[in-house]
RNA sequence: GGAGAGGUGCAAGAGUGGUUGAAUUGGCCGCUCUCGAAAAGCGGUGUGCCAGCAAUGGUACCGUGGGUUCGAAUCCCACCCUCUCCGCCA
């Protein structure tokens, strides 16, 4: 949620961005429903004073029967003005909410994510001496996959992992978690790209999977909720990142300035209900109900905001280089940053089997959009109270990370070389079996 | 799932209807004393909203949401959470 004031005093400028994000909001509802919000608080104010005043004539313990009857008919005209300024309020709260946050100054403007921009391409592409296969094919071929089981099981977009898959991605686990808890791997990153960010590393979370409906609300992250799995009976759903579950993890809590950033890599199953997708990418585990996923989150003070983002997409980028996968890096539009994002890059890894770019990474910036409703705040040195500014990253999505390997390291024979980092992580072996 | 106890400020912990934003102790910050430190003494130490250039003033907040009352941290109801015991379970 935006500041009011910003809102207020940058009506113009609010309604012009909205519109580039492709949200239609009602700026000048808000303005006039924070003007009448405002006038019924003043009025309530004013009765309460005056009841608190009343209280404190009655503490000698003569109540006077005039001033308990002004009480009673101050307690009328409050009950009235209470009501209509929660009938405003809840009114302002949601107009509010509605607005996105406002994109930065080189973010691009588009209409379409046809209009994001490749910022740049990294890697060759790998040639092959034979025509390269997608990873549904490759799988296949290893039974590493089985989805007519999961179908049975679960339905569609479900699939039992086997063998070398799973074992590959528990080497992926471990790799990323021991790269982003080494201090010297993000000296060597900042370094690399001349970024001016903390080398604090990263802790590693296992987080709860679920989250209350408030919580996955102020995070702006529960829309579109027919994206999202709902638990019966309960107040709870099932998170579609651990972004979720790891950016409300602070909520109403104050940091001490010196313990910022902080910064976490946590590991979830995430849960998307890909509604509308019908249809859509339904070869192999591309896109799947259930994906595990491995995610940065930092939170930060509001000047260290950008270069944390710039930091994490850097990190992105040096696990993608480590793992020899060829990517692009997008700079999204206006359109597809997404409500709270104030910037947003893609990453897309080359895939053979398919010959092209498809995402795999996300990096947003959320600026204080989010830490307003979350309430997750820090005291600088100063003893001034401020927002913290929120980054989220993915570090790898395991699906569309062994995707890219499986289709970048494939033989001719189907079987598939393993990427040099990960060898110590999978006791050495160089090709994955098949099962 | 059953039974019980409890949720108050940075922490511990008082407070069962009216000068309580909240005793007391500890922590932290500042000052005095000291060559310096310790000890001691004194003072300070929450957040949001509204008005104001500011100083400041008003208001709300004692798990959350309702209710009773002229007046609620205190009484009533619902919910959430924590702890203990039983059951179940990895």
């Amino acid at each position: 949620m935006l500041d009011i004031r910003f809102v207020r005093e940058n009506a113009a400028r609010v309604k012009e961005f909205s519109t580039q994000k492709g949200y239609a909001v009602a700026v000048d509802e808000v303005l006039r429903l924070d003007e009448e919000r405002r006038e019924l608080q003043q009025k309530a104010d004013e009765l309460r004073a005056r009841r608190n005043d009343i209280a404190a004539h009655m503490k000698n313990g003569k109540p006077e029967q005039a001033l308990i009857d002004e009480g009673k008919l101050l307690k009328t005209e409050l009950a009235e003005v209470e009501e209509r300024f929660r009938v405003v309020d809840t009114e302002f709260t949601t107009a509010l909410k509605a607005i996105p946050n406002a994109p930065l100054a080189d973010v691009p403007v588009g209409a379409s994510e046809d209009e994001n921009v490749v910022a740049k391409t990294v890697g060759g592409l790998p040639q092959f001496t034979f025509e390269p296969q997608n990873h549904a094919q490759i799988a296949t071929m290893n039974n590493w996959l089985d989805k007519e089981r999961a179908a049975k099981v679960a339905g569609s977009r479900f699939a039992y992992l086997k063998g070398d898959l799973v074992r590959l991605q528990f080497a992926l686990i471990q790799y990323i978690i021991d790269k982003l808890s080494d201090q010297s791997f993000l000296d060597e990153v900042i370094a690399e790209n001349g970024l001016t960010a903390s080398n604090k590393p990263f802790l590693p979370i296992l987080p709860p999977l679920m989250l209350r409906t408030e919580l996955y609300d102020a995070m702006d992250r529960l829309e579109p909720r027919d994206d999202r799995y709902k638990i019966e009976g309960e107040d709870l759903w099932l998170q579609g990142s651990a972004e979720h579950v790891l950016g409300s993890m602070h909520a109403d809590e104050v940091f001490e300035e010196k313990d910022l950033p902080v910064r976490y890599i946590g590991y979830a199953t995430s849960f998307r209900r890909e509604a509308g997708t019908y249809g859509k990418d339904m070869e192999g585990m591309f896109r799947m109900h259930q994906f595990d996923k491995l995610e940065m989150e930092s939170l930060t003070v509001a000047e260290d905001g950008l270069n944390e983002h710039l930091l994490l997409v850097a990190l992105q980028e040096k696990i993608m280089q480590q793992l020899g996968i060829p990517y692009q890096v997008l700079l999204k539009c206006t359109f597809d940053i997404g409500k709270p994002n104030a910037r947003g890059v893609d990453i897309e890894a080359w895939l053979p089997g398919q010959g092209k770019y498809r995402e795999t990474h996300t990096a947003d910036y959320m600026t204080d959009y989010q830490s307003r409703r979350l309430k997750t705040r820090v005291r600088r040195a100063t003893g001034q109270v401020e927002l913290v500014h929120t980054n989220d990253a993915t570090a790898l999505p395991l699906s569309r990370g062994p995707i890219a390997i499986i289709e970048n390291y494939q033989n001719e024979d189907g079987t598939v070389r393993v990427p040099e980092v990960l060898r110590p992580y999978l006791g050495g072996q160089s090709i994955l079996k098949s099962v």
